[in-house]
RNA sequence: GGAGGGGUGCCGGAGUGGUUAAUCGGAGCAGACUGUAAAUCUGCCGCCCUAAGGGCUACGCAGGUUCGAAUCCUGCCCCCUCCA
């Protein structure tokens, strides 16, 4: 029913075409799946996600243990029925959530205690509950409960961390029960060449039908995201789908795939939207700047998306600055139509070859984040965050 | 005509002798967000000098007291409330 079917792989690069089969249909790759963390990508409804492209989504365990309740869901003919979606799912664990909520939480080899973030009452999940409640979901595809370390945590407690995640992944190996779902290991191994080798070594023998590469995006240089990445895709097997966790943004998902990705998925695109960041060819653009206030075209000229097609920035720019509800609807659509697009523009260039120079157009045009700028923010924020408990 | 209250930066509104270029909101300007505790957060926000820093002009207007005033005194202008 779960199967992997490699079409084309890039020449100069590793990037590489193919197609997923799931219970809920086809899916080909590389592909960006739209995250829908308590079983709705915000703002939208699925038959709007699926009208832009998407076949798969991401959901979270995590957040649907602790509402509505898994056996709500489960009682509701599992999550596809429950949120009216009829492609692919992809539940992850919840261990990303240990390792985001960490001022919450106390993991032992056992598994992990956390307080909820929603009314702090005392919960402990395992790698076996981890599958129990994702088989109850239902989802195509369910991961592992893995440990997330810090990008800055001591070589210590990554290796720990590492090592946890190991066993954990043999755990819930054994735990599984349905053989309609593609349980898939989750690679860790923080900053370090070494373990993220060995991590991926270590799981690629226990032949998971497909590999994440977690911990990674999570505040370190890109350079290290990088070269990361790399070590670890050196170490993983050629006809199984590699899933970058939490990537990420249009420059990051031209960069991952040139190493071998198949699979993505990440809030940024969304989350991003809402503030008033949009896509385009050329970079970010923040609509809510003065610039946008009399721009008659939308925000990208040949977009063919239905923000695009229908609105012109300065009725976006009007919308959020007004904080219309409607702004964040739109500005979501460009942001996963762009995507969608980039992700089919990979796609269409790797099967005719083009890709390497795909990429480096790309790239050329695109202007990033300034990264010092990136960095100190998202430390301001989580400082923020956490004295605000 | 009488009594009282008030005039502060784009707006609202603190501040009643020095630590005040002036709390705090809002607006404005810019930035961040990567397995979503995020329709959230950060910075700037009188003028001039590239920055550290420095200079200039500022709290209705005009004078005055004082080492020093948005803050005290005098006069004038304007606004609001109540009484006639």
């Amino acid at each position: 029913m779960h199967s992997f079917r490699l079409e084309k792989t890039s020449p100069q690069t590793n990037a590489r075409a193919g197609e997923l089969l799931t219970p809920h249909g086809k899916v080909p790759t590389p592909v960006f799946l739209p995250v829908g963390s308590q079983g709705a990508v915000k703002t939208l409804t699925p038959q709007e996600v699926e009208d832009i492209g998407f076949k798969m989504l991401l959901s979270n365990t995590y957040h649907l243990y602790l509402r509505p309740g898994i056996d709500v869901i489960e009682k509701a003919g599992g999550l596809h029925n429950f949120m009216g979606w009829e492609g692919a799912i992809l539940t992850d664990s919840g261990g990303y959530q240990v390792f985001s909520l960490s001022p919450l939480r106390k993991v032992s080899d056992d598994g992990v205690t956390f307080r909820s973030h929603i009314d702090g009452s005392q919960h402990h999940i395992t790698p076996e509950l981890a599958i129990q409640y994702q088989e109850s979901l239902g989802a195509d595809i369910i991961m592992v409960l893995d440990e997330c370390p810090a990008h800055d945590d001591s070589p210590a407690k990554v290796k720990k961390a590492t090592e946890r995640t190991h066993k954990w992944a043999e755990r819930c190996l054994k735990a599984q029960k349905r053989p309609d779902q593609a349980l898939y290991a989750i690679v860790q191994g923080g900053m370090s060449a070494e373990l993220r080798r060995e991590s991926a070594q270590y799981l690629a023998a226990l032949d998971f039908p497909g590999y994440a590469i977690g911990g990674l995006s999570i505040g370190e240089p890109k350079k290290t995201t990088l070269a990361m990445l790399e070590e670890t895709v050196a170490c993983l097997p050629e006809d199984k789908p590699r899933y970058l966790m939490g990537v990420g943004s249009p420059e990051d998902i031209v960069e991952a795939v040139a190493r071998g990705v198949d699979i993505f998925d990440s809030a940024l695109p969304t989350r991003v939207a809402r503030n008033g960041a949009l896509f385009s060819w050329e970079g970010r653009k923040n609509i809510t700047n003065a610039a946008y206030k009399e721009m008659e075209p939308p925000i990208v000229a040949d977009c063919g998306c239905y923000t695009c097609r229908n609105f012109s920035a300065a009725y976006l720019h009007h919308l959020f600055n007004c904080g219309e509800l409607l702004a964040y609807r739109l500005a979501t659509i460009h942001n996963l139509s762009f995507i969608a697009e980039l992700v089919a523009k990979i796609r269409g260039a790797i099967l005719d070859g083009t890709f390497s120079s795909f990429k480096d157009k790309f790239l050329a045009a695109y202007q990033p984040a300034d990264e010092p700028t990136r960095l100190a923010q998202k430390q301001k924020w989580l400082k923020r965050r956490n004295l605000s408990q």
